[in-house]
DNA sequence: CGAATGTGGGACAGCGCTATCCTAAAAGTA
DNA sequence: TACTTTTAGGATAGCGCTGTCCCACATTCG
């Protein structure tokens, strides 16, 4: 005869032990049973399971993840909220995880590498069980966290061919030489390329536009339009502004994001600039608001809650232990053709 | 002489006892220097932390969490990040909590109750320390589930004078007031209020319109345009169309919110009506871009990133144990005119 | 001067769960 | 039949920390 533990306890909280008691078996066959572990007899396992919703058992994390040393978190570390872009990433991620029982620890970086790092070293002390991190490009510590870690990590927004790197993304690159070559189908061939914040994804984008220039025999160094600052709809306007005095004159503009893009689109109706007549305006990623512009806003689609989608099925895969195939994950996107080019 | 326990683990991770060994206490004490617990004498707490930063300790959350029945986490409960303002508030928030050493754990509720319900009880579950959630009105089960849990919970975004209830937030009725009777005073008297998406918030907004209206004795019921779909520029423009076409004709209209004001003002632009002489047009929030509108848009500013931070301020002092004085704050408004009335 | 009060610090016993080892019965093998 | 292998489930021992009791010593007071 099994020895039961006793069936109630002071703190109120329903046990591994209360349900053990109930179901007649020993807590460990309980937590198998639970988990759905290796060699608990059918039988047994639903008369757990009853006797676990009979008393609304809930198992307890912190006791779990002190036990087995990884919870339930898994940590996503993100450039920007703000970026509508990444809240629908988050929204992605979130359905999929929490049904999966993980909580979603987010972190943001503000773009910021050393903020990155810091934020990766916070979170790992909750030992979380898996990470999302945006981009393939990080500094040498962040990389040396996470491979010590030993930790599953999926890599979003971004594709890569290296074996052993998981990634769910699109190719920034494909989609912005698509663009481009949308626009040399409207005619235009003074194409410039406006971007700001330039992270690793807007370089991408730029080197899609590039080669696509080139390849037609278009590029210029001037037709490029660099800004280190935060993205906004005013900056947009201002480097509108800029890019439109310019001469030999521009006949489109390939904006970076659709922040800018917009707010070119209203500066070019405050300064009576007409798109695309004077000007094509094209942005990048179709945010909120792009269709309502006047003109409506040409733009690349990029599907980004289901990025994150797929790359939390990847790491759920992961955390159980399997090996994802494919390691790495093309979502595409699609050019949206709309009035504005 | 006390008893020393070994210095070094199969583990790897640098424990309690391992600070405790190298500065020469038990491990009880090593814990509560660290936290700043009452009675340790000075410099031996000097003197364990310094043994800790040189073995690179760190506390893992999860054996706290077990050992004192609470964790480092905070639940925050917001309806939503798409709208811009709650991600503004969770800066706030975060940038509070995480140099104290709290973790942010993300509820996002769709405005729903059933779902604001389920996250709660599943954050529960992680036992957090203390509770952040938007709004004062609740299901009954919820406000059951957060006074039964007995944690500290500071309520965001709005007012209240209830002995006991901690919030940080503006009165949205007086702001709407406010917004409305600069409208007066720029000579309109038919002013339309139109709302989307109707929570508690929203409605508040429309009963101070409803009273600065009836005040003035010009309210009428047909000037209410109440939607109860999720707002969006798209949603902005349906409503400019229908309440523009309205007899007698209206000559200013409030949106609850700047999405809907800048969706109405592109509308505007696309149908040609002028504002403000036709209609103007005031929005909710102060959001990104409104200054960008053509015409720029006349709203209220709220600032929603400092109440993230004030009340997570509170919530540190009611976590701390310490009661917090004044229960509720009231971090006010400012109605920014531009060109739009 | 002895008892009442305070104060710094330690021992102990868990918090609720899982990793690991172990046993006994069942199943497969020669 | 005797032997090895597999399988189901239990006993044990922590995971790393903190709540609680407790003791030794120092301080105050009648």
């Amino acid at each position: 005869m099994p020895t039961h533990p006793p069936r109630s306890r002071a703190t109120g909280r329903v046990t591994l032990a209360d349900v053990a008691g109930l179901a007649g078996v020993s807590p460990i066959t309980v937590s198998r049973a639970l988990r759905g572990e290796r060699g608990v007899d059918a039988g047994l396992v639903a008369r757990v399971k009853a006797a676990a919703d009979r008393l609304g058992y809930v198992p307890d994390p912190a006791a779990r993840a002190l036990a087995s040393r990884h919870s339930t978190h898994v940590a996503l570390l993100i450039p920007m909220l703000s970026n509508a872009l990444f809240v629908d990433l988050l929204e992605g991620v979130q359905r999929t995880l929490r049904p999966a029982g993980y909580q979603t620890l987010i972190g943001i970086t503000h773009y910021e590498n050393a903020e990155e790092e810091q934020l990766l070293r916070e979170m790992l002390q909750h030992r979380p069980a898996g990470l999302l991190i945006t981009g393939l490009e990080h500094s040498a510590a962040t990389r040396t966290l996470i491979q010590g870690s030993g930790m599953p990590c999926v890599h979003l927004m971004e594709t890569s061919s290296t074996p052993g790197v998981h990634c769910v993304g699109l190719s920034q690159a494909s989609a912005a030489a698509a663009l481009t070559r949308h626009l040399f189908e409207r005619g235009h061939r003074r194409i410039a390329f406006a971007a700001a914040q330039l992270d690793a994804r807007t370089l991408q984008r730029r080197q899609g536009w590039r080669d696509e220039m080139q390849a037609a025999g278009l590029h210029a160094a001037t037709l490029e339009w660099l800004n280190p600052a935060p993205s906004s709809l005013a900056l947009g306007g201002t480097m509108f502004e800029q890019i439109i005095a310019q001469t030999p004159p521009v006949d489109a503009i390939f904006f970076c994001n659709d922040d800018l893009a917009q707010g070119a689109l209203l500066a070019a109706l405050r300064m009576g600039v007409p798109v695309p007549q004077r000007v094509a305006v094209a942005g990048f990623n179709d945010l909120t608001g792009s269709e309502q512009m006047l003109p409506p806003l040409t733009t690349v689609r990029t599907p980004r809650a289901q990025i994150g989608a797929v790359a939390a099925h990847m790491l759920l895969a992961l955390m159980r232990g399997e090996s994802s195939e494919p390691t790495c994950v093309d979502l595409g996107f699609e050019v949206v053709v709309r009035q504005s080019t």
